[in-house]
DNA sequence: ATTATTAATGAGAATGATTGTCATTATGAT
DNA sequence: ATCATAATGACAATCATTCTCATTAATAAT
């Protein structure tokens, strides 16, 4: 089944219209391995879909978000970035470099890591009465260019 | 040693001035369990050193951060919070309410975790030639009142 | 298929956090 | 005590994001 099927009966099934701009948003984050603020989303569709305007970008960003479509960043750079969120592929960690911005998405040791969040879940449930819903570890350093 | 006293040091021997509000700024980050932003930091001062400015509270809190005497969050909210960052004690984690926003320290499972990070790491290192100067975890869900 | 309902959109104003500018002040070396 | 200049305060400028509202388009009902 193609992508765009799945989002769009996901849509359906949540109560929301499946538009064009939401197809777009959809397509170039699924399609990109960048992470891209809204701005940057904003100027590339603006090519193929001109008079897009940049509020729809933000709401839909935070629509998909809130849906759990694509992932939002922040890496302290004032704005956030997006990732589409696979429903196959594992979550993966980011490597952020301290000194260009460059992130790169990094999927190993997950399942080592799985044990130690699901015991520090257990324990934070026990300790504090909270209920751990995710989890993201962002890892800082330089990169092969500004080492 | 006082803190007052190892943070003069630091300061000097970074070329940089001991300022009373340099001194304010840390006294207030690590006396306080509070996560602050900097105009929480800001309103708090005010109080005992009326005539303070904003913008020496942002351009400390980011020399501060510079200096690896703070740790800067982003947990979302489009803005940024300070915590101070003990020389003694070790890294901790930040559980995030999704809910109501609020931010716990936890601490548990931290040499369980070296040793994940670690292999990470070197793993990092080797495959991309990155090198890994800190890594962060946060945990997202719902607290106790907000469950 | 046509129409009615109303969610979604585009344009631009408004907001809020952060950074920049510049004249003044206060720290630390002399 | 004096001097050089780093640090500061006031406030303008910038940038990301949200809000408002009239218009448009997606869906349900006909």
């Amino acid at each position: 089944m193609p992508l765009a099927h799945i989002w769009r009966h996901r849509f359906k099934g949540d109560g929301f219209r499946w538009t064009l701009t939401r197809k777009a948003i959809l397509d170039l984050l699924s399609r990109t391995s960048k992470h891209m603020s809204a701005q940057e989303i904003y100027d590339t569709l603006l090519k193929s879909y001109p008079g897009i305007g940049l509020s729809t970008i933000y709401r839909t960003l935070d629509l998909l978000s809130r849906m759990g479509l694509v992932n939002r960043l922040n890496i302290g750079e004032g704005k956030s970035r997006y990732e589409y969120r696979s429903g196959e592929e594992k979550a993966h960690h980011h490597f952020i470099c301290t000194n260009c911005g460059k992130i790169i998405d990094y999927s190993g040791f997950l399942d080592e890591e799985l044990d130690l969040v699901e015991k520090i879940e257990k324990n934070l449930a026990r300790k504090y009465n909270f209920i751990v819903k995710d989890h993201n570890t962002d890892f800082y350093g330089l990169c092969k260019n500004c080492r």
